[in-house]
DNA sequence: CATGAATGAGGATTCATTCAT
DNA sequence: TATGAATGAATCCTCATTCAT
């Protein structure tokens, strides 16, 4: 009995909480960070002021929690691909082609949230874990890839670096763009870059 | 005669801008964006706060200016290779190697500064057209290596995009870094990714 | 029947009422008045905030009642003094011995609740009556001491009025100590120098 | 020139502070500790709100403040009395006359003010440090006239501390009585009760 | 030109109280 | 009866901007 009421109310503290996951996206979208006031998401949740203080200790969590929950979906099919059994040079390209049509589909919400100094130190530190997270996975990967001999022995995490980075240069130029080109295009293109490099065939030193 | 004192109080106008861009490159490297008040800079800079609204209209036309004269010199040096004799090849070397100094130096404003909503859509409209004229600039280098036979024949645009892109994002890991590597290194490696690409020769499809 | 099922309810209502004034005590001692909120009594009695209103109008009503119950022991205590046999000396020493002790163990308690302004204006009310009804009572007491010869024809309310008055500055001022010396002895003192004055015999008046 | 200028700001500034404690003196004799808002001080020193900032750090810092000035005239008077030439009884004899005529004369600010958990704990040191220094001083006055055969030999600090207290007490009876005596009558009483006691001379033990 | 005191709109947070379940 | 989620008025404090000197 009570253990079904409890379940309940976690299931809609839940729904309560993804709601106003929500409405900070859509005020972060449509205001900026600067536009974010507890005021403006209340009322695009459709509730009081106070009642997100039910939800969350304060303006920080609420934002922590909404760019966490944000980032999950992304960071899980990540994983999948991480784990999975493919090639490096698949991992890669699959990683590249999830990342670009994940930000896609939230464009002005990361435009706003690839902010590094988004909410103070402690996001900071977050947000660096992620990153670091990343790095060190793609690492792994492009580890793997040179003892299979599919790429050259380059210092796998700095190589990862490069490529973490120039994705996420890719992306923010497509947010930075208004009319992107095709997805796809642009990652085999950053993809064939990585993989091949600009310089001639001939010309190669 | 009054065209002398025209040109003398411009001057003293000049210089008293140039001292506040300073101020505000001050505060925002030491207190960061949120801790960016006027009172701060005023103080600063040694004036007092209504003596601001004498040079600037209000808060966001001083960052504005800031910024801008923040970039100016990077952007001359930019200019200066574009225009320079070099070769493709090296004109990219000496962007990455310019670039990278030039942020490395002002890491800690450049961690604020790199931040895109920083001042409403003025801000962001601006940012944008200085990226594409870089973006254009570099895809022009592009064409022409690529005219020598340095480069594949890849599309300029989106080379000098991803070119642009690995750059920038080269510099913002380092900014998240808190001991980079020597930023030569970084600009090898990144040099060299760009031009021969990661795949082993003979893993090349 | 229906008397009996009224009898029970209303026996139920006092209890409840008695465990909230506790829970009031509690909350008060450990966090001062301004740390007084319904949510933290209500946690503290174990029930739903919402509940407090079921027995109590509102928080000023529930301060009131758990006021007004904390001091009941101590005054019945008193009247049972004043109304005892022993002679005038002997009730106003129990008099101070009582109340030193009754306030000293509920020291944390009553250091809040010795507060003029506690609970606005219905408080200050009660709060004199009860003093005006303490002081009445010990002058009679005094009256009585000088129909019997044993004090000076002072004016019985005024000196009723010192005495009440010095007792309650001891109580005040061992509340405000840290660690006040043992109670019998202030509680001796106290007497003393009401009954016998400061003053050395050879320098009287 | 700039010392003229400095000088005049500085006696704008304590006239300033010196208007805006009475007008917290004003609105805690009206509306009590708990109608005391930042708002309400400053409409009724008729500034805005956010001017009192530029005097006070913050709502506790004012409050400080006034409560400390409202202190001070009385304090150097205790002071004066205390450095004098008079003998110990006229020393303790001054010390309450002054204390109660000057609580007398503010009174409805007292009310209020003598309210132990007034601001939080900064307040309380601040408070218990006042009644200790004072209750030390007198403990002097004690020795001195136990010394000079004035007073029985009691324990100084003790009778000190009734003393303070007893005429503390006084003052709080007065403050609640809504027509008190004539002031020189209590303190009179108050004095006699003091220096000889209540017990008739053939009663003492 | 320069000043800096004054302003007041705006934002985060708390908490007594209500009411649907 | 009992609950506790929801409310929103009230409060403290900040800071861009103005304006009298």
């Amino acid at each position: 009995m009570i253990r079904l009421r409890e379940e309940r109310k976690s299931k809609w503290n839940s729904l309560m909480k993804e709601g106003l996951h929500q409405a900070v996206v859509k005020v972060l979208t449509e205001q900026g960070l600067s536009g974010l006031t507890m005021e403006r998401v209340a009322k695009e949740a459709g509730i009081a002021k106070g009642t997100l203080y039910l939800y969350f200790q304060d303006k920080e969590e609420l934002l922590q929690s909404a760019v966490q929950s944000s980032m999950e979906p992304l960071e899980q099919e990540l994983d999948k691909i991480l784990d999975s059994e493919l090639s490096p040079n698949q991992k890669l390209e699959a990683i590249v082609q999830q990342s670009l049509s994940y930000f896609e589909a939230n464009r002005n919400f990361f435009r706003v949230f690839l902010n590094p100094e988004f909410t103070g130190p402690r996001m900071n530190r977050e947000g660096k874990d992620r990153h670091r997270r990343l790095v060190a996975s793609v690492a792994q990967v492009f580890k793997e890839g040179v003892e299979r001999g599919h790429f050259r022995p380059l210092p796998d995490l700095k190589a990862a670096g490069v490529f973490v980075m120039g994705c996420a240069a890719m992306i923010q130029a497509r947010l930075w763009e208004e009319t992107p080109p095709p997805l796809a295009e642009d990652a085999q293109l950053f993809l064939d870059i990585f993989f091949q490099g600009v310089a001639e065939e001939g010309a190669k030193r």
